[in-house]
RNA sequence: GCUGCUGUAGCUCAGAGGUAGAGCACUCCCUUGGUAAGGGAGAGGUCGAGAGUUCAAUUCUCUCCAGCAGCACCA
């Protein structure tokens, strides 16, 4: 018998037989171990229990104290539990696969009558009963054979397939959890009864298509979640409902910000209160642009077909567009158009307009551009995924050598406004070269080495996004994580070698002749929607001040007091503030509530005091504490508070 | 687009084969109240749209539209 030696993390090293297994090495130290461990680290490979181990190794032992891996091992064992429990309810039901997830895990079954969510409790019931059995988890790995005639065998066509997808390099591994037997890489806990019975939850049913390939079949899908313990399954659940208290669908309706309606699905019905967020900002990124050395343009809405097939969007997107078609007067055929999905040919077109010279490069044009996109009804969501929108778009048309200077002074400039807006922290995600591609090597390794060594030079918190980039060249994408720790991809830099060729640009260069520019595509906020959307679910509605649509509420406590509150809201509005009068016949409790609801930053009350000594009392939201102070002195402090972040003279 | 679910007053929702109800919001009246809901009265609905079954449909069935969750898609 041949020896291995395995070293443990303490640094200590230990001779055992080739072929011992995890469970046999926890023996080996201590009883208590051997109880406790489930699971361990072999080389950096989470590694089952009963796997041996054949040769020289680092090994980690892991206990349900080990979060990453107790919570695999939680999950992944709850995935092959619910499918049996499915398989008992409902033997006809078919089986594919069941991997783990973020917070859970997810199982695809296929059978003609769809879950209907009173399964569910079913099936809840039925897996905590198979756990409670203590069934003994149990692996053995097959030959390819084996395997494929036993899924003929029992008909399940899924597993057969992916037996027959599985590399021969690679084992085929089966599992059983009690006499229910599964297809499975691997690993699991030692019996059922390791699972906490009560820190999962079955969560929701979705259909899914078979491998992800919307021409395949739609399976059924269910999702749980799961943890180590109840409180954490608790904290879970609860860090849920906050996170469905900002959705800025129900904010929006709340605040009186926007709606949509059936006779314009996905495309946004602005109200005055979401249209003042909307202007402000897009008055912020107008003053940000124009310092950063953009030219501000606009486009048509309405552009015939032939600029669309030239730039190669007809072939490609021409289904998620909105045609246009008109019966022109003394044309032969109908004139056919498409409302514009994007901007880019347009400022094409106003760079070729006069010859440029490579004195005019880097040439940055930016619009506040209207886009319009058929997206499939499935994909709308509220703010976020919408029909009609407007990108803060440029484009900036430079020679290869000005990349990496433009990518880094757009880093910059996003940098900037991120902060201004609130996000001090982002992460910058690298696309690289997709399979499917123009233009040769050399020129993707100059751009792809040219935007690295921008972002480099401002920050090492780059994840390589492999293979993502688009088919006409490599890109940045930003992505910002909001207040609960969702991403959302917002800015976006993008190098652009094909445009130019498909429409024809070209400048003149210090040579005389001519040259094909090089296209950048950027985008800070991305859309204005979806943009909006975002800072009102980061700040649960309670915008900074300075976007806050409504920012000053002054509010009479007895009708005495009307005409001072009149001109407190006229003296605020001078000086540059969003102020509204209540003079309604309330109490002001109910004023201070329905304005809080609303989230209204500031609220003034104006009682007979504050008549006499020419003062305010001033309440903000969410403080118990009120304070009195003259009114000259709060409409100076407010105006100061209102001023947009790059305007502000102070720090 | 696909699978499932949902659609009743401005909002949140209840209801039943015999053409509708609550709370909040709204209007009016009383109340002039000092920091998160004062009281009373009133008005408001082709029950998402169309078709079918039925003596009778908002309720059952089908089709369409929209929304929600997920999948697929996102220039």
């Amino acid at each position: 018998m041949t020896q291995i030696s395995l070293s443990f993390p303490d640094g200590s090293v230990r001779e055992y037989n080739s072929g011992i297994t995890p469970s046999e090495v926890a023996k080996s130290i201590a009883k208590s171990l051997s109880k406790k461990a489930i699971s361990a680290t072999v080389n950096s490979q989470h590694w089952d229990l009963s796997w041996p181990i054949s040769e020289d190794a680092k090994i980690t032992l892991h206990t349900m104290k080990d979060d990453i891996q107790a919570n695999e091992l939680v999950r992944h064992d709850l995935a092959h539990i619910m499918a049996r429990a499915v398989q008992e309810i409902w033997p006809e039901t078919k089986v594919t696969i069941g991997p783990v997830i973020e917070n859970g895990w997810y199982y695809d079954f296929d059978r003609d009558d769809p879950f209907s969510p009173e399964d569910l409790g079913l099936i809840e019931t039925k897996m905590k009963s198979i756990i409670n059995a203590c069934d003994e988890v149990t692996t053995e790995v097959w030959d390819r054979s084996r395997a494929l005639d036993y899924y003929r065998q029992t008909n399940e066509p899924y597993k057969v397939e992916l037996v027959e997808a599985i590399p021969e390099s690679e084992p085929i591994r089966m599992y059983w959890h009690g006499t229910w037997q599964d297809l499975c890489r691997g690993p699991h806990l030692q019996h059922t009864g390791q699972v906490p019975a009560d820190a999962f939850k079955l969560m929701s049913i979705a259909g899914a298509f078979w491998r992800g390939d919307s021409n395949r079949a739609m399976l059924q899908r269910i999702y749980g979640v799961a943890f180590t313990s109840k409180d954490k399954l608790k904290a879970y659940l609860h860090m849920r409902d906050e996170a469905a208290k900002r959705d800025h669908r129900k904010i929006g309706r709340e605040m009186n910000l926007y709606h949509m309606q059936a006779e314009a699905p996905g495309q946004v019905f602005w109200h005055p209160n979401g249209w003042t967020i909307y202007t402000t900002l897009q008055d912020y990124m107008r003053r940000k642009q124009r310092a950063g050395g953009y030219v501000e343009v606009n486009t048509p809405q309405v552009v015939e077909r032939k600029l669309w097939e030239q730039s190669g969007h007809w072939e490609k997107y021409q289904e998620h567009m909105f045609i246009v078609e008109v019966e022109e007067e003394h044309a032969q055929e109908k004139a056919i158009n498409a409302l514009k999905p994007m901007n880019c040919p347009c400022h094409v077109e106003i760079f070729k307009h006069g010859l440029k010279s490579y004195r005019d490069l880097p040439f940055r044009i930016a619009e506040f551009g209207s886009c319009n996109r058929y997206e499939p009804s499935g994909a709308l969501h509220g703010l976020m995924r919408v029909r009609g929108f407007t990108q803060d778009d440029a484009h900036i048309f430079v020679t290869e050598d000005q990349i990496e200077q433009e990518c880094v002074r757009f880093i910059e400039f996003l940098t900037d406004v991120y902060n201004d807006l609130g996000f001090p922290t982002y992460t910058i995600r690298f696309a690289d070269r997709p399979d499917i591609r123009v233009g040769n090597d050399d020129t993707w390794d100059r751009a792809e080495k040219a935007l690295l060594d921008a972002t480099k030079k401002i920050t090492d918190n780059v994840e390589l996004n492999q293979g993502d980039g688009a088919f006409y060249g490599p890109k940045l994408e930003f992505v910002l994580t909001d207040a609960i720790g969702r991403d959302w991809q917002c800015g976006t830099f993008q190098v652009d070698f094909v445009l130019p060729e498909r429409l024809d640009a070209s400048y003149i260069g210090a040579d005389g002749a001519r040259h094909r520019p090089i296209m950048l595509h950027r985008a800070a906020l991305g859309s204005f929607e979806r943009f909006i959307g975002i800072l009102i679910e980061e700040h649960a509605g309670k915008l900074p001040f300075w976007l806050a649509p409504i920012q000053v509420v002054v509010a009479s406590i007895i009708s005495d007091t009307i005409d001072y509150v009149h001109e407190t809201v006229e003296q605020l509005r001078r000086a540059g503030v969003r102020a509204e009068a209540d003079i309604r016949n309330e109490k002001i409790n109910f004023k201070v509530r329905e304005h809080s609801v609303n989230k209204v930053p500031i609220i003034l009350a104006i009682g007979m005091r504050e008549v006499k000594d020419q003062t305010v009392t001033i309440r903000r939201l969410g403080a118990k504490q009120t304070r009195i102070q003259d009114r000259e002195t709060v409409t100076r402090e407010l105006s100061q508070e209102a001023t947009p972040p790059d305007l502000c003279t102070h720090p």
